[in-house]
DNA sequence: AAGCCGTGGCA
DNA sequence: TTGCCAAGGCT
């Protein structure tokens, strides 16, 4: 049976964030034609918390040399996490390496598009499954990353900011927005993600350049500021133990020998917080214990 | 479930 | 200068 299906209220929102997406959404590589399901899934491991402009250099040089999954997976993790260079969160380049593994021994060396099996990879979540599934196989679901919700909060909702990211809420926050067509739907998660990034910024929206500005909920009700549930602030990062675990990485990645206590030593004054980092990496599996020192993973 | 995990550009 | 924050995920 046919059944007509419903309209949402917003629908001039997805039509117009589509017309000005089409018109002006910036040349990446992931956007190419035949970018490949691959390629896509290494970008969003690398795009986690990591701005576009860092990510592009790494990206090219990482497909190509590893131009599938199984070419990555034929090699240690020691070389992704080298390859990963200082892109940070090296933990990333250790599960996209296991992620390849099992992608060659569990689906034949084929990126999977099911979002369950995607989710079941190594260091794939919520996100990360949807835009592989949406981005690389075209398929029809609501893909919410942080420049989304931040558009929900402010276009729909009229909050200067989102609150705390809420699974359900926030997917149907986007399934109401998200168009019946299959390609259209492709094309609207990738917009309203783009207007996040290059318009309706976090600290200075563009507002006088927004293509659904007349529609703003938050411009309408004149930009309130923000009332709700702050997120957790950072903690500082000089002095931290993510500072001296970098130390430790950089020290790690530059070498195909082993690095010894006496060479990790230098790295920091603080003997005791040294140890708490090393264990900590040790514990992640990004520093292996050798002899008299450390290794990446081989 | 709140805190942890890198790095660097920008206001 | 210093704090904010960037296509999250894991425990």
């Amino acid at each position: 049976m046919n059944v007509t299906p419903l309209i949402p209220a917003t629908d001039g929102v997805s039509t117009a964030l589509n017309a000005w997406f089409v018109a002006n959404a910036r040349d990446l590589p992931w956007r190419r034609d035949g970018f490949g399901a691959w390629g896509i899934l290494v970008s969003e491991f690398m795009l986690q918390q990591t701005p576009v402009n860092r990510v592009i250099p790494r990206l090219e040089e990482w497909l190509a040399r590893w131009p599938t999954p199984a070419a990555l997976a034929a090699v240690p993790p020691s070389e992704a996490v080298r390859a990963w260079s200082s892109l940070g969160y090296p933990r990333r380049a250790l599960w996209l390496h296991a992620a390849a593994v099992q992608i060659t021994e569990l689906h034949g060396g084929i990126v999977p598009s099911d979002i369950d099996e995607l989710l079941a990879l190594t260091g794939i979540g919520d996100y990360t499954a949807r835009a592989v599934a949406a981005f690389a196989y075209g398929h029809r679901h609501p893909v919410v990353d942080t420049n989304t919700r931040r558009v929900i909060a402010r276009a729909i909702a009229g909050a200067g900011e989102p609150s705390p990211p809420n699974r359900g809420r926030d997917l149907d926050a986007m399934n109401l927005l998200l168009p019946q067509s299959v390609q259209e739907a492709a094309l609207f998660n990738a917009a309203i993600m783009e207007l996040g990034a290059v318009v309706c910024t976090s600290r200075s929206p563009h507002c006088d350049v927004c293509p659904i500005r007349n529609a703003c909920a938050w411009r309408a009700a004149d930009y309130p500021e923000y009332t709700g549930a702050h997120k957790t602030v950072q903690k500082k990062f000089a002095g931290s133990d993510r500072q001296v675990r970098g130390l430790i990485m950089a020290e790690l990645r530059s070498t195909h020998r082993s690095v010894t206590d006496a060479e990790i030593n230098t790295l920091w004054p603080d003997p005791a917080q040294l140890q708490r980092a090393l264990a900590s990496l040790v514990a992640d599996g990004l520093a292996i214990p050798v002899r008299d020192g450390y290794t990446l993973p081989d």
